[in-house]
DNA sequence: GCCGTTTTCGGCCCGACTGTTTTCAGTCG
């Protein structure tokens, strides 16, 4: 069984406890070491290993012998046990909203509801309305829920529904009676899937910012209404929330939603350590139970804040960027002074892994070059497709040549910026390229990259890969995992080994910055970087106006813990061609 | 079930909104 797989199984658990109404701590646990796993950046075969697993935030005894059987034999009994009692298709119901375990179990004890669809039947035949606690509006709202489930997934690709989210961001900073304005949530974190939107507006009128917001033409429908939250869905589908304050409340309101929730958690406790209580207003005195006379004593003098640096300061960090906040470790190196300084997008000077209407691109090598010079880079790297990726109209050897020879004479044309020709090489079934060494040396970057035979088994694929990654002419490897995100899986392949492989043989590993991608995800990105991976990171651009994707590739670096020394198009022109010579 | 510069027991972040209640439980983030 592979991480997500297991961090999924924990999930489940989590879900089943709450089904039974058990201890709500019990319950989080599980939710934490599911959370844990998912971001532990080790291999799932060590999760078989009883020191590694102790090593684990989050897993105790009791855990750790759940994820050893998972791990080991792909099931635990535990698991298949609490399983058994429910329906299989029960999951299902957590995902409307209004639902959580007190009244799905209601559902089910009282109207042996286990699907949506048979709650669809249940609130048809108005059964619903009738139990304690539900009523009318209730299964109405469920009718309703049911629905609009049918007509989107509720999660989004970053890059999907940025463009409306910076425009609806734009407008209300506009607005007079707002004084800040951000996006916060997961969203500021840059995650690559987001589920909702969370505007952040310190005002001093709330009531015609809300009236502003739930009017706004991008607002599809409005889901929620009160004096300081709103809640909306937009015309993409994406849910989005807005929550008013005060100025003097916004540094408190702007970390408290931006989370993560794990992150806001720890952060809490630490207030509470300072006998302090924080939340999404202000940082307080803890209220005193008369039991916790020593949290009088150890309360300390409340210092002022402005910002979120003063918050974070009061509570012995340094600032975490909202990339990091993830609670993966990010509080050891605050508190250490030992956090990275973080690649900024200004940091990039150029990229590479470009198409051109030469093979699937949609623009020319002049319109891409131009652009790329129009985005202030210093040079761009033309991979088209090599001649297996027939989908993708790729070059073959004579094509590529007359590609080269204009790249040459562009270059002779201009001046501070340069064109690097290079091929997106098809790393084949066995792992052998698409074209000869003898070609691949003429080039000046190789990139390689799987586009076929996804289904091979693990090894066999880890094998093909590594085999590429050995061919001294290959610079980098493009997305290393194939996943699409929320359209595809990646292939099965072992990355620890890869990332081994990449440091041996010098080759980089990509950030593909495409939003469907992003990948090499990062959550890897630490791993890479402690045993010396450079990261290249790329648009995969097909046309002019995706170039600007890099952006979201940073987002990735930054959240993977990367600084510009780790990004080799960070380097100057001068820098990367040497770099670039020595491959 | 996890965890400890107070603790191996007794805590576990905190608040808004909705709908069902007649003072609050459930859900959500």
């Amino acid at each position: 069984m592979d991480k997500s797989a297991i961090a999924d199984t924990m999930e489940k658990i989590a879900t089943l406890l709450e089904l039974k109404a058990e201890n709500p701590f019990k319950i989080r646990a599980y939710t934490n070491a599911a959370r844990s796993i998912e971001t532990w950046g080790g291999n799932a075969a060590d999760l078989r290993d009883e020191a590694t697993l102790a090593s684990i935030p989050g897993v105790g005894k009791g855990i750790a012998s759940v994820i050893k059987d998972l791990a080991g034999t792909g099931t635990s009994s535990f698991f298949e046990t609490l399983r058994a009692e429910f329906p299989p298709d029960i999951f299902e119901l957590f995902t409307l909203p209004g639902l959580g375990g007190k009244k799905i179990k209601a559902l089910y004890e009282k109207l042996h509801v286990g699907s949506i669809a048979q709650l669809k039947e249940a609130c048809e035949s108005d059964r619903v309305a009738e139990l304690p606690g539900f009523g009318k509006a209730t299964q109405e709202k469920l009718c309703r829920a049911i629905e609009e489930r049918s007509k989107q997934s509720g999660s989004f690709q970053l890059g999907q529904i940025a463009a409306e989210a910076e425009t609806l961001q734009d407008h209300l900073r506009a607005l007079e009676e707002a004084l800040h304005v951000c996006i916060a949530g997961s969203y500021r974190r840059r995650k690559e899937i987001v589920r909702d939107l969370d505007f952040i507006v310190a005002t001093n009128a709330p009531a015609v910012v809300s009236k502003f917001f739930i009017s706004h033409p991008l607002v599809d429908s409005v889901l929620v209404q009160g004096a300081t939250k709103s809640s909306v869905r937009l015309r993409s589908g994406i849910q989005c929330d807005l929550r008013v304050i005060t100025a003097a409340e916004y540094p408190f309101a702007l970390n408290s939603f931006t989370g993560s929730k794990e992150h806001n958690v720890v952060l809490r406790n630490r207030a509470l350590q300072n006998g302090w209580t924080l939340n999404e207003y202000r940082i307080a005195l803890a209220p005193l139970a008369p039991e916790a006379k020593k949290r009088r004593q150890a309360a300390k003098e409340i210092p002022e804040i402005r910002d979120e640096a003063e918050l974070y300061r009061s509570l012995g960090l340094d600032y975490i960027a909202p990339e990091l906040r993830e609670n993966n470790g990010e509080f050891e190196a605050a508190a250490e002074g030992r956090l990275p300084r973080l690649i900024e997008k200004e940091n990039i000077r150029g990229t590479f892994h470009c198409h051109t209407t030469a093979s699937d691109g949609r623009n020319s090598l002049e319109e891409m070059a131009d652009a790329a010079e129009e985005l202030g880079l210093q040079y761009l790297g033309i991979a088209d497709h090599s001649r297996s990726s027939i989908q993708a109209r790729g070059l073959d050897e004579a094509r590529l040549r007359v590609q080269m020879a204009k790249i040459r004479g562009l270059n002779e044309e201009r001046e501070g910026f340069r064109i690097f020709s290079g091929v997106e090489c098809d790393i084949l079934r066995d792992g052998s390229l698409d074209f000869p060494d003898e070609l691949l040396a003429e080039l000046d970057f190789v990139v390689a990259s799987v586009h076929s035979a996804f289904t091979l088994p693990e090894a066999e694929m880890t094998k093909r890969i590594i085999r590429a990654l050995s061919n001294p002419y290959v610079t980098f490897l493009a997305h290393p995992t194939g996943r699409l995100l929320l359209r595809r899986e990646p292939y099965a392949v072992d990355i620890p080994a890869i990332i081994e492989a990449a440091a041996e043989t010098g080759t980089w590993i990509e950030i593909n910055a495409a939003p469907k991608r992003l990948d090499l995800d990062w959550r890897w990105w630490p791993r890479a970087k402690a045993q010396g991976v450079k990261c290249v990171i790329n648009p995969d651009a097909h046309a002019v106006d995706r170039l600007q994707e890099l952006w979201f590739g940073i987002g990735v670096a930054r959240k993977g813990w990367l600084t510009k020394e780790d990004v080799v198009n960070c380097l100057p022109l001068g820098k990367i061609e040497v770099e670039l010579a020595r491959h």
